[in-house]
DNA sequence: CCTCTTTCTTGTCCTAGTTCAATGTTTCCG
DNA sequence: CGGAAACATTGAACTAGGACAAGAAAGAGG
């Protein structure tokens, strides 16, 4: 049940085996079920996830219904909208359920009892959301400055196991394209 | 010299007065005249620099190019480009100063130290970067699902000061839009 | 195995925003 | 002060991608 968080936390962070042994005890398993709303707009989020199993999407709703998938999460990835969680204000996304899930969770309490008791975790959390934040601007400059095709090439290169996994039109919903029109460039694309 | 970082760093990180002088001792002052390039895709960035005075911008170039500004920061920001900073890789974006500038750096050897002296800073460049990831988020969204002029409606309420500082191409370029349709979108608004 | 729902495709028409080019306006610096 | 850059505006022609509609495929769950 830990053995892929501890290969993650292993990779990660540099932990004693007690420290690790009480990251594991802190933490809490739940198994969820495909299309489970795991945390709605306007609620305060209060986890931390740690995907075990299963894949996750994070998206924006507009006033007009209009969806944009912030992020697909799958294997080894943390799913949280962090804003809400740090500042325990409420969120303005949802985060969804694609698949069956197994979860590893932290709450804002044992997130913050595991960062006192092993510190050199900030370390490593700060690192987690450096790379978020890193790969969000190459994602953005990609999001302005590429055709429709190309931002598809790119996802499907860049995330090769998601698009036998997720819905295209949540794909589509990703880079920000209507899913008629991500349908047509695959079609275009087929055809060389 | 050193008020206005003294000032924020006394809101954001609970700091005594000896780790505040030894932020201090570390910190590189540099006037900086305008339009300087302080990083240069391909280089490494080798500062994290807090603007004491001054406005500068970051931005990526694509090969035809097609520019995207990622972001403008004026006083009290702190500007670099973290992925590059911190694995000290080359970096693929550009940063200038659009105004001469006063800036306090930290070079990656200060900024371990520092954290070593002071690990509760650890804790405030995570918020840092967190509140950075948070709001790219919220911007991906906009860019994605609002039309040119609700873009541009949002950027003077959220920055009211910067478009006097900037040229307008430039808040173009980071709305993802034509400077052309901007000046288009701004002559429709005046006459209303 | 069948049915209901979700997903995907294809076509037509339409529009927000682009590109290009020309002109006007500032700014800045020698 | 004057002239060259840099910046902003405007218009005309064009296009990538959107919206809508209708049908085809494909799951999934009883």
């Amino acid at each position: 049940m830990f053995d892929r968080i501890n290969t993650y936390l292993i990779r990660h962070a540099n932990l004693t085996v007690e420290e690790l042994a009480y990251f594991n005890s802190v933490l809490q398993f739940k198994s969820v079920p495909k299309k489970t709303i795991l945390l709605h707009e306007g609620e305060v989020c209060n986890f931390e996830a740690f995907i075990n199993k299963g894949c996750i999407r994070m998206y924006y709703i507009d006033e007009n219904g209009f969806e944009v998938t912030l992020q697909f999460a799958i294997e080894d990835w943390w799913v949280s909208d962090i804003a809400s969680f740090h500042d325990q204000k409420p969120s303005n996304m949802f985060i969804e359920t694609l698949e069956e899930c197994e979860l590893l969770i932290l709450s804002p309490q044992t997130k913050e009892s595991l960062l006192s008791h092993a510190p050199q975790l900030e370390r490593m959390f700060r690192i987690l959301v450096q790379r978020n934040l890193s790969s969000l601007q190459g994602r953005l400059f990609k999001t302005i400055a590429t055709s429709a095709q190309d931002k598809y090439l790119d996802f499907i290169k860049r995330y090769p196991t998601i698009p036998q996994r997720v819905p295209q039109h949540y794909i589509a919903s990703y880079l920000g394209i209507s899913a008629e029109f991500l349908s047509k460039v695959r079609t275009k694309l087929a055809k060389k």
